[in-house]
RNA sequence: GCGCCGGUGGCGGAAUUGGCAGACGCGCAGGGUUUAGGUCCCUGUGUCCAUUAGGAUGUGUGGGUUCAAGUCCCACCCGGCGCACCA
């Protein structure tokens, strides 16, 4: 039907855009346009591109959830394909491609409410991203998208597992090596054990102790983080600051468990050293360094009645201000050295009215054991009570009372410190409390009025320290340490170990197996996959802290006993019935992007060289949200530097530049009540908010379901089309920072698109509308200098100003009112097609091109066209804008000088006046001081 | 408390090395096209004063350096993020 109106036929509008986005969506498609090759291997071909220089550009890829995209998830995707594209148009073999992390919560929590597998879920959830992420025209190479949950993907995932598990750290060289070297190393007596045993005098079975406790992936009985209400263990990394599970909020419970886990902090050096050559933002650096947490410093080992105990301290230097010492509550020597009465002369502020030193530290662990880590935080008021006993100070055999205080952490250094309140204020405080002996040994400067020093200055009541700075102190008391006896050079860190089984049924299996010793055996690679087997059991199961974890796939009765053969014949075997977390199979797939039909290897080596070499080696531009700033981003760099160590990946590090995206946030509603409410069904009149004729107040937020507040893509095609969506996204601001969403803004973008589609077609015929005529000399330069700043922003992955400066080119472009010369035209459109790549194709078929604009050549600016033959110079008076004049370009400073004062409104300010001072900036501008 | 990032019109945001603040877009106002609304097109739009010409003022606050400061320096305020009794 045609409508009463006068919309001309072929009017860019949303079903026009609609109808020749699908088209070329189908095209691409059909045309494998974003194929690119690789060296070798299935996809090799004869494509001359495999011969320009490559670039590896990634998005960090999604968790397939069944509520699909609203429009803030793509922002990122888009971005990584507009400068994809811009560089596969600069010459580049570009790899591009999406896949997904779908192993996790959400897919089994909605198989024990449906009884669906989670697979199938995992499935059409997977389908139906993928389609959302089609019709945004994304550029790419569908053959290379991989599933974490794919059997031939996480088939290698338990094949890296096994390199973990079939290798140790070796110190010495600081890299890690096979399993089996360390074995021969031990028979043949060049490497001794830790314990001084000789090899040979070991049981076959702690023989396999000794080897188990050097793997990288390793079982360990240690205090872990358990979650009844999700079931399962959880690493630090998934623990909030408060101490509950970073998913879902909940409790969550220390307690000592056997559980995998990976030796992250054999690396720690390692991923803090080599933080230094990445191309990432220093935030994100920064909390990777606050996360492993390294600080240099000594342990000191002081007597305490028949026992030892070690202090870890930063400040070796402050030894003869140690005046009391303080151990953790949980402290596993307090029981053996708490003696049965208070000594004499015990001040009674030190006893707290307890009749002896037993009841007294009972009382005081009991207080502690009940607060939680958040009370721990939050109340710093310092508490502690006297253990009864004192040690012995190495330097000067000073007696010194022996507290404990929760202000001292079990999991910190040695769980014990030195209490120095002459430099360290927390000491002080507990000093002052306990009336306990202070004593600077740095001097203060003069003008100091604080309590506990912590700067520099001269070392004073420190006999063979004074005088020597700080540093030279530190050196000097360490060396003391060191050929004493007394203590030694030490480094600690924050990371621990990676807590790495989960007790979930989604997620990868074990590649391990027990016998019937009950150690465990790697399976043999030739064995993997092993496949997770099908549960027909999803019932929840109520847990409590009090309860042992149960590994669902213990519900699997037949799978979990298996026959092999590992070279003595056939024997029944007992699977691990752990899973790996999710974090394991986004730990790699870069690497399986390059090479994903492999089955041979989790990629070959001449490809895995091609596409992950460089400066430092590694993707080109992995783009992505900062939550995962610690996590997926450390352990990732952890299993790379594994497999660079063991001679399986070229390059040092996985991601040479990290570059994280904004989030797009959204207005958000609540009613009196404070619940959201449906944020599109929101009127706004004279800036108040109404929701069913109710009041309700306005906030921002991340867009989501939570907030109720979320734009589908869906809608913006209707409305709008895919390319303005996309060119909106890209023009709301730069890439890296949050911005909020107002859908009422995005027809500025359709605007654009249809301004440039009116400048080259007949909006009434829809035939091509531009002349063979030449641009002017003035629409030529501007169109160069455009070109210039386009390629420049796009580079630096500025799409907004690159944006605006092409809108600038078309405003221009619309007053002119010939036909737009071809050579302007053709240059617009190739400009614009990283943006919007499906209004470009077809404008580019329409000026006659019948190969895709994808691999068209991007515009180079021809710099003799960027300098202008005449220039506007503003003209100050005191710093002040008084006019301006045109010169022509490179007109010498006397000339300028010259012109400017023969300007009549200048002139007739500075008459009869004075000129004490003139500057004169080539090209730029010229101020006189009067 | 410590560290990092940020604060520019009604809104999103532009401004190489200090050199014309507010590019570009939204919104708004006026006009054109249209029976009307919408679409589309044109013009204007930091604030204040002035009918106009023009003038003053202006980048969180207060100081400073400079011929010239959104940009550099000092002190502070506000917002976001990270770390937080780490010895």
């Amino acid at each position: 039907m045609v409508s009463a109106n006068s919309v001309p036929s072929n009017r860019y509008d949303a079903s026009l855009a609609n109808s020749i986005e699908l088209k070329w969506q189908k095209r691409w498609e059909e045309d494998g346009t974003y194929h690119a090759p690789n060296p070798s291997g299935s996809l090799a071909s004869d494509s001359e591109r495999i011969n320009l220089p490559k670039l590896f550009v990634m998005d960090m890829f999604p968790y397939p959830s069944g509520t699909g995209l609203h429009v803030g998830h793509p922002l990122g995707f888009i971005g990584t394909d507009v400068y994809a594209r811009y560089k596969r148009m600069t010459g580049y073999n570009v790899l591009h491609t999406m896949g997904y992390d779908a192993f996790g919560l959400p897919a089994e929590e909605h198989a024990r409410q449906t009884g669906q597998h989670p697979r199938d879920n995992t499935n059409s959830n997977i389908e139906n991203m993928r389609g959302q992420l089609r019709r945004l025209g994304l550029g790419h190479d569908l053959r290379r998208s991989i599933a974490t949950t794919d059997i031939d993907y996480y088939r290698w995932t338990q094949w890296i597992f096994l390199q973990l598990f079939n290798a140790w750290y070796d110190d010495e060289n600081k890299c890690a090596r096979p399993i089996s070297e360390l074995e021969d190393a031990f028979s043949n007596g060049s490497r001794i054990l830790e314990n001084g045993a000789s090899w040979n005098t070991l049981t076959s079975q702690e023989r396999k102790d000794c080897i188990n406790s050097y793997r990288l992936a390793f079982l360990d009985e240690a205090p872990v983080n358990w979650c009844p209400a999700l079931g399962t263990v959880l690493a630090n990394e998934e623990i909030t600051p408060e101490g509950r599970s970073e998913r879902g909020n909940h409790p969550v419970y220390r307690r000592p468990m056997k559980q995998w886990m990976m030796r992250i902090t054999a690396y720690a050096d390692r991923l803090l050293d080599d933080l230094e050559n990445l191309d990432w933002s220093d935030a994100i650096k920064t909390m990777q360094r606050n996360w492993i947490g390294k600080s240099n410093g000594a342990e000191i080992v002081f007597p305490v009645a028949d026992k030892e105990i070690a202090v870890f301290t930063t400040r070796p230097d402050t030894l003869f201000g140690a005046t009391y010492m303080v151990l953790a509550p949980e402290h596993p020597l307090i029981e053996e050295i708490v003696p049965s009465s208070w000594p004499d002369a015990t001040p009674d502020e030190w006893k707290q009215g307890f009749p002896n030193p037993q009841t007294a530290i009972k009382a005081y662990q009991q207080l502690t054991a009940q607060k939680t880590d958040l009370d721990r935080q939050e109340n710093k008021e310092k508490t502690g009570i006297f253990l009864g006993v004192y040690a012995k100070v190495p330097v000067n055999d000073k007696q010194i009372p022996v507290f404990i205080s929760d202000y001292v952490l079990m999991g910190y250094g040695t769980g014990a410190i030195m209490a120095v309140p002459g430099q360290d204020e927390r000491d002080w405080e507990f000093a002052e409390l306990f009336n306990l002996d202070i004593v600077r040994t740095v001097e203060p400067p003069t003008s100091w009025d604080g309590k506990a020093f912590t700067g520099n200055g001269p070392a004073i009541n420190s006999d063979f320290l004074n005088g020597l700075s700080v540093d030279d102190a530190k050196s000097k008391m360490t060396e003391w340490l060191d050929t004493t006896g007394n203590g030694k050079i030490k480094t600690t860190y924050k990371l621990r170990d990676w807590l790495f089984s989960r007790q979930r049924y989604w997620g990868e299996p074990f590649p391990i197996v027990y016998g019937e010793d009950g150690l465990p055996i790697g399976v043999d690679e030739r064995q993997l996959p092993v496949e997770l087997p099908d549960l027909i059991d999803w019932a929840p199961r109520s847990l409590n802290e009090n309860s042992d974890p149960e590994p669902p796939l213990g519900r699997a009765s037949d799978w979990g006993t298996i026959e092999l053969d590992l070279g003595d014949g056939l024997q029944s075997y007992k699977r691990e019935l752990n899973t790996m977390p999710q974090w394991a199979g986004s730990c790699w797939y870069y690497l399986r992007y390059l090479d994903p039909d492999n089955n041979q290897n989790f990629v070959a080596k001449d490809i895995e060289e091609y596409w992950m070499s460089g400066d430092a080696g590694g993707v080109d531009l992995y783009v992505g949200g900062v939550e995962h700033a610690v996590l997926h981003l450390l352990y990732s760099r952890f299993w790379h530097k594994v497999l660079y160590d063991l001679g399986h990946v070229s390059s040092l590090e996985p991601f040479q530049r990290l570059y994280n995206q904004g989030y797009i946030q959204a207005a958000a509603y609540q009613d009196a009540r404070g619940m959201y409410v449906e944020a599109s069904e929101v009127i706004e009149k004279d800036g108040a908010f109404t929701h069913n004729d109710e009041q309700v107040t306005r906030s921002f937020g991340k867009m989501g379901k939570s907030l109720k507040n979320s734009v589908t893509p869906d809608e913006m095609y209707d409305e709008f089309g895919a390319d303005t969506l996309r060119l909106y996204e890209m023009f709301m601001g730069p890439l890296d920072q949050d911005r909020p969403w107002e859908t009422k803004s995005v027809v500025g973008s359709q605007r654009l698109i249809q301004r440039v589609w009116r400048n080259l077609v007949d909006e009434e015929s829809g035939n091509l509308n531009i002349s063979d005529l030449e641009a002017s000399k003035e629409l030529r330069q501007l169109l160069h200098r455009t070109i210039q700043a386009v390629n420049d922003d796009m580079e630096n992955l500025r799409f907004n100003t690159a944006i605006a400066r092409i809108t600038e080119l078309n405003n221009e472009i619309t007053k002119i009112p010939e036909d737009t010369p071809r050579e302007v035209a053709e240059t617009l459109v190739l400009l614009l097609s990283p943006l919007v790549p499906h209004i470009a194709e077809e404008l580019w078929e329409k000026l006659g091109y019948e190969t895709s604009v994808v691999y068209a050549s991007f515009p180079q600016a021809d710099t003799s066209l960027l300098l202008e033959e005449s220039i506007e110079i503003p003209i100050q008076i005191n710093g002040k804008v008084k006019s301006k004049i045109t010169v022509p370009s490179g007109s010498t400073a006397e000339t300028v000088r010259e012109i400017a004062l023969q300007d009549p409104k200048i002139n007739s300010i500075i008459s009869g006046k004075t000129i004490r001072k003139e500057i004169i900036i080539d090209g730029k501008l010229v101020n006189f001081v009067i």
